[in-house]
DNA sequence: GGTTTACTTGAACGATCGTTCACATGATAA
DNA sequence: TTATCATGTGAACGATCGTTCAAGTAAACC
């Protein structure tokens, strides 16, 4: 075993990441990886086996993530420089600014059935630690208790989203920070009633 | 002349729409234009050369829904309404949730220079749209004076965004219409103060 | 030292991609 | 009727795609 299987998966992620699952050609692949196919295809069974891996690390990383918000002394704190930190980072490490799932999902068709349910499953994973980060706030009375826990949670993942797509086009930083204090207001603000 | 050009472009729109630029082999524009490639490539040179045009005609005509909703007696129902439509269409037409501008954006490096300048300009387009309907809800009273026009307006473009991704996901309506809600109530609600 | 085993190599495959071009077609003008 | 010209046709091109596989390499075991 020649090549450290960590490094391959983190290597994979960067260029998944930079050029999405189609835009990656194989020969790409082999390139980031300094690998030739038959090793790659013999570890992986096929690029979208490589992605699945990509994907479920991404995943795995994220979590890990939103655990260090939920369990912080502040988590509303917390959660506003975990989104500061995902959405302004240096520019060449712009492409992180989009998530790697949600700019999956735009080419989701494409990816193939193994592939897609790990996307599918890691956008779950995902909304679950969302909620998790709602809950610890509420707790912690930054939040209302009467907070709809799971629409919020859905609310806020939708906010990363619709934010992330926004910071990638965004140069002004100061611009994406007045979008995280509204979110932040919001959070705390009111909430839909039951559906008429 | 045998093929309508707007017929072309409107067919065109809907396969692009559905399946993304670099998915959307040159077979399959054949087939759904049912033109052979030499008729196509005399008229638009290219397969980028469609997409652009096919991208400003998604972008007028946003602008006309857009204009509707601005000129509506109450702006800020119609704008309810705008979303309501664009969220929750049937199965069918589940494609068009996503807005294709949006979907195009994370395939922006795999599409070419012309075609890129012409999705992000029509961006910009959307934005000011998004600009011209808030500040007809503040004429007509439905909100606040002090709402920071410019601010409210990309941060209404960013729900769009954001909504649009989650709707495609989304099966049950209802969940929608209550992220629509908040919308709302958000856009009547406090604004982050001058960045500190 | 010889054999097995696990891993790596890279040329080559068939499929599909966007695109081209010599030619056919049909309407218009002379 | 014949010449002209814009438009439409479809086989074929070179490039690139993901993938395969027979052969090579090197460490482990007897």
């Amino acid at each position: 075993m020649r090549y450290d299987h960590d490094e391959i998966i983190e290597k994979a992620t960067t260029l998944f990441w930079q050029r999405g699952f189609q835009a990656a050609g194989m020969r790409d692949i082999q390139q980031a990886l300094d690998m030739r196919p038959g090793s790659i295809y013999a570890r992986f069974q096929s690029k979208e086996g490589l992605f699945k891996l990509v994907v479920e690390h991404y995943a795995d990383n994220s979590a890990k993530r939103f655990k260090q918000v939920t369990e912080a002394r502040s988590p509303l704190d917390a959660l506003y420089h975990f989104f500061e930190t995902a959405l302004t980072g240096p520019d060449e490490q712009r492409y992180m600014r989009q998530c790697l799932l949600v700019k999956s999902i735009a080419e989701l068709e494409l990816i193939g059935d193994i592939a897609k349910k790990a996307v599918l499953e890691s956008m779950q994973t995902l909304k679950a630690g969302f909620r998790n980060i709602i809950e610890a706030c509420i707790e912690k009375g930054e939040l209302p208790e009467h907070t709809p826990t799971s629409t919020a949670a859905e609310w806020l993942q939708n906010q990363f989203v619709g934010l992330r797509a926004f910071a990638l086009l965004q140069d002004d930083n100061q611009t994406t920070i007045k979008m995280i204090d509204k979110v932040i207001i919001d959070l705390k603000g009111q909430w839909p009633q039951q559906t008429h």
